[in-house]
DNA sequence: TTTTATGCATAATAATTTTATGTATTACTT
DNA sequence: AAGTAATACATAAAATTATTATGCATAAAA
């Protein structure tokens, strides 16, 4: 993850949720995914990502399947069950975060 | 910080914010607002706080004057001409997390 | 009078990420 | 054909940030 320092944390949430939306990722996919739709505005670093998709593998969050293209590895990632609820507990906490920053940060989102 | 782990790296932030509001506040002031806007979702811990508070005036970012009540100490912290620059800077990197992090996780927010 | 709240502080530990490497295959460029 | 960039994985050392656990002390409330 390279860009601010407020991404500390999100990592999970980004994987989880590409993952939910795209059925099957490697890795190297997900990085160019996260490129893309945040215009070059966050880069995921290897040293970052891999040991993430690995933890969360450990944890069974993730199904791995392994896939040769050409002489290249590429392994697949897929949410388990499990991963799925993850997912959606994840987006909860995440609009929970923003919610509670734009409140923090903007008096006008504050309520009685 | 006391939530999810979202919250890493944006200490900074909120702290910055309310003391652009709030002209200036002590420590345990801080804790408290922040419990009251978050309506207790997000509790700061003191040993995050603190060490944070320390740091941002070695960097002059802030500046402190020290009041007796009683005969009990309180820091009042101020943000100094760099930390009000600093304030625009993080709450911009806020809003840039927050809109990436809506197109990563909501494929309608994403533009062509 | 004892618990809760106020108010500061720091040190050990844990978790997460960055930076720096390393290996190897494939595609592109000159 | 040779060199560079892109693809694709991985890990280890260092840095950053926050949690947990303390510690001290005053003031208010039960």
């Amino acid at each position: 993850m390279k860009s601010t320092n407020l991404y500390k944390g999100s990592l999970v949430t980004i994987i989880l949720k590409l993952l939910n939306e795209n059925d099957k990722m490697y890795g190297y996919e997900i990085t160019q995914k996260v490129k893309e739709i945040t215009k070059n505005e966050l880069q995921l670093t290897e040293g970052a990502l891999y040991p993430a998709l690995h933890k969360l593998e450990a944890q069974g969050m993730l199904h791995v399947e392994i896939s040769k293209v050409g002489n290249r590895v590429r392994k697949y990632y897929r949410l388990t069950e499990d991963g799925t609820k993850e997912t959606v507990a994840k987006l909860a906490e995440l609009e929970s975060y923003i919610r509670n920053m734009r409140a923090l940060v903007n008096p006008k989102f504050r309520e009685g």
